[in-house]
DNA sequence: CGCTATCATGATAGCGCTACCATTCCTTTT
DNA sequence: AAAAGGAATGGTAGCGCTATCATGATAGCG
């Protein structure tokens, strides 16, 4: 017996989903034309577009996004990847990019990746996986495997957080420079025994850099750096906690200049709650210009960055760039700012 | 002429992405093999197995999993849809969501409605485009349109934040009740003139919830209750601002009940500045439990609420589902602890 | 030994959409 | 008037993968 006889056609449809031929067929059209009126209108005529529009909302139809993405290997979907979302200066970032990039009709994939740089390349081959239209990711480092896998994709990749060469596009600030600028600050006000607080500095490396700033303008003064690390990641626990340490293993430490606002006002707060005055018997410095800053008594001395705005411009650039303008600048300075409150 | 002489033919592929049939070809065996050993890797031979492994490994293969989602209409995404990133509650709750699904291999898409329930329609649309394996979304309410879209997806839904009958899943805790709450222990410590100050309640309406469940106590005990609503969003200059508001309308305000601890801190802080005694002067409470109310002086008496608790659990039941076991619960009732801190 | 049950594998046919080329019917140009 | 250009539309053939069914090989059973 011959293998022709399709008794049974295979039968694979198993929603009741509503297709764009269904789409095109109620409007009049050919499938190719409903498809265009949905996505080039200006490249269909006004009647067609309209009986397009109107099938469309008559049936209820919502677009297979990932029908259309297979079919051009174009999906609107950009990768975003933070090595945290307990830190909020991710999360901003994230918000500026995320209303920018909505608002052009890209979605956000965000994956996370606890600073871990496997994790990170886990997640870029994931995200290659899903033809996402960009990648942006914090920071300017990652492992082998991943270096190589990006720079062997043909799509943007901004790396942000941190100014620097990187891959392709960057927005950032220069964190030694940040640094630099707040010990300078320091030593202006006269502090000479200042110590350096960090938490797991490997992981967040930019306040590696920071500190790097910091030591070489005290070292210029020759005057030493010492540095204290924390085994657990920022915050205004751990930041309290940091500050009988310090005050321990370094007794005649005049300023403490934290890693970053988390950790300054959780000292700031644990002085106060300690009888000590600051900057009288401590003074204490930060990093981000977060708001909780502003309203402690004194206020925080700290480097405002200007998180969402690096965000935005960010989605920006990228949105220039997957719209086939020509890009001219590849590296972004956003800058910071220093802000003297009454803590130093 | 005949139409059958294809001179050219027709050529799509764009990149050199490596395929599955150039995988499966290395490892001597067909594409859907290559398929099983991949993804359902207990359906083929150890050798077989090995051997396209090896071959993935060699040629750097990453899988297409836009073709493989419209194959399979399953995609291994989940959409996840907050009102706000400000608000460090949602990042907190997605925090917990994110560690769970990624550990099982699913991909967030994140959606931010910024409070508007026509924009969360659109997302939702949106998402369904790209078949995403269930949805997660902050809250109980939508408008009629998006419900109804709900309503007819053969998918988990999952509602997170508060507690209550809602389209699917649901895990949460029950904001009336917290209200009450914490109304019921600033009536014990003897307060009488209390205010409760909210920031646009009408999109934090889970806020407004609350102020139900304090009105409801008050009532009881025959005491007004007045409502301050701020048309800022919550945060700590709101707080502090409206600190002098409030004093200004109800003089004899004797406790601050605030709709969250960004507010109640912003407020409590301000107190300080203007020599303002608390409790002594004036009383305040707040809600969430942010670390920051554990670090003010007197601590701020609060209602914790499990965050990160609640996005885990509710990936949980998420997994759950989708691994197609059964599941008996819909609501899961996360709860809420009272806090008493020196600021009531 | 024949019969069914189980396993490993493969051929085929889509999933729903869009790129590519071809066609038709105008309008413009020289 | 003929040639050239442009706008609107459609036919065809995939995008890269997996569901479905079919097949052959092996095991289990009385």
């Amino acid at each position: 017996m011959s293998k022709d006889s399709p008794a049974t056609v295979k039968q694979r449809r198993n929603s009741d989903q509503v297709t764009l031929s269904q789409v095109a067929q109620a409007a009049g059209v050919s499938p190719i034309t409903a498809s265009r009126a949905l996505n080039h209108p200006d490249k269909v005529s006004e009647n067609a577009r309209r009986n397009v529009l109107e099938a469309v909302e008559r049936l209820g139809y919502v677009p297979n996004l990932v029908a259309g993405s297979l079919a051009s290997s174009r999906s609107r979907l950009i990768a975003v990847i933070v090595p945290s979302l307990i830190n909020t200066v991710f999360v901003e970032v994230i918000k500026g990019l995320q209303e920018t990039l909505e608002a052009e009709g890209y979605q956000i994939l965000l994956g996370n990746t606890d600073y871990d740089l496997d994790r990170e390349y886990q997640l870029v081959r994931t995200f290659f996986g899903w033809s996402c239209s960009a990648l942006v990711t914090a920071g300017l480092r990652h492992n082998q495997a991943c270096h190589t896998l990006l720079a062997n994709w043909d799509h943007p990749i901004m790396e942000v957080m941190e100014l620097g060469k990187g891959m392709d596009l960057n927005v950032g600030l220069d964190h030694v420079a940040a640094g630099r600028c707040m010990a300078s600050h320091l030593i202006d006000r006269g502090y000479r025994h200042i110590v350096y607080v960090g938490a797991r500095l490997t992981q967040d490396y930019r306040a590696g850099m920071r500190y790097e700033g910091h030591r070489e303008v005290l070292q210029a003064q020759g005057i030493e750096a010492p540095l204290v690390e924390l085994d657990t990641l920022g915050s205004l626990q751990a930041g309290a906690e940091s500050l009988t340490q310090v005050l321990a293993q370094h007794p005649h430490t005049q300023a403490i200049h934290f890693a970053n606002d988390d950790l300054a006002a959780g000292a700031l707060l644990a002085a106060q709650r300690q009888g000590l005055s600051v900057p009288g018997d401590i003074a204490i410095a930060g990093f981000n210009g977060l708001p909780l800053g502003q309203h402690v008594t004194p206020q925080l001395t700290t480097i405002l960055s200007p998180r969402e705005e690096m965000g935005r411009l960010a989605a920006k650039e990228l949105i220039r760039r997957l719209s086939g303008k020509n890009v001219y600048r590849r590296q972004h300075d956003v800058g910071f700012t220093l802000q003297t409150g009454g803590s130093t």
